[in-house]
DNA sequence: TACTAAATTTTTAAGCTTGAAATATCTTTC
DNA sequence: GAAAGATATTTCAAGCTTAAAAATTTAGTA
């Protein structure tokens, strides 16, 4: 196929593809940033410590260093310096894996969980702000159509995919 | 409105919007990732510079430094530091604006043109690959609930918001 | 046992990001 | 024209982020 072919078949979706890109973008941008301020001003916190708190608030009997950036989809390296500081602040602790002294254990203290109840519950509230103009129907739809986009293998049909499941498990 | 029934009246709707928020970051951060990599080892560049070329690539007059963080909708100081590299590069050139020597013009040099072409080019098709599962008709859909969000005055209705501009005009 | 490979975490270097403070330069006002 | 205020940019401190390298420990194997 040549340039003008290829330009004359890629163009009408490609373009439309990356306008919904940009809007995305934009979108999660917007209210990242309002999330974010919110957190500063309300709980003077941040987004990446929110995220460590609520995934250690969703697995109480604590993670693993490499678990927790499994479940944060983040470099490892990263998870260490926010943990550091949350330490220093008394929200989390470090215990010790028995049986491995490579690995700890990282968990909410009892004051963490107090201090992460009370940020989740304005957190609920603040999304539900940003979104109002959005529908519970809407809201279905949209997620249903973006699921193809993290699907493990993209770039597949998901009809494909599920087929092939029942063949290569 | 007592504690309860503010629960009873939110949850639903206040879940799915939840969810919602989370697949919306999910998704972006799936095709951030992605992008960061080829643009890394493709290009040898970053998501940043990339963004601030794009921008200077759509106004080949250059931009101020005030002016392209406002496009970028990133904070000043920040900006600095991109086109510093940039400029280091040979890709980004900053002229004097006459008339008032606290600013500066930014812009695209030959050189930076030429290798923005040809990353904007790839770049295109990245984003076409990744969303391949979505449509037009989706993408378009997507983008129309999308902007209430992002609308100036969110947090109210689209049509009050309407009926409030002819009077407020 | 000694050697090798794998697993877990931290450290490091480079860059991005913000908000606030610091500089330098206009512009307005008295 | 000097003081006061506004504008444009940079600098700074703190934190986030990644990939890659280093350090430590465990597990498998000859």
């Amino acid at each position: 196929m040549n340039d003008l072919a290829k330009a004359i078949d890629e163009t009408p979706m490609a373009k439309a593809r990356l306008r919904l890109w940009l809007k995305l973008l934009k979108t999660t941008n917007h209210i990242e940033s309002r999330l974010r301020e919110n957190l500063r001003t309300e709980f003077d916190t941040t987004l990446p410590r929110f995220d460590v708190m609520s995934a250690l608030s969703r697995h109480r009997d604590g993670l693993k260093m490499s678990q927790l950036s499994g479940v944060l989809k983040v470099s490892n390296g990263n998870v260490t310096g926010i943990v550091d500081r949350l330490v220093d602040d008394g929200f989390v602790a470090r215990s010790p894996v028995p049986g491995d002294r490579r690995a700890w254990r990282v968990h909410l203290t009892p004051n963490g969980m107090a201090e992460f109840e009370r940020q989740a519950i304005v957190h609920v509230r603040w999304v539900d702000d940003l979104l109002t103009g959005i529908s519970s129907d809407d809201a279905e739809k949209i997620m249903a159509d973006l699921d193809s986009v993290t699907a493990p293998a993209s770039s597949f049909d998901g009809a494909v995919n599920k087929s092939l499941e029942k063949e290569t498990t």
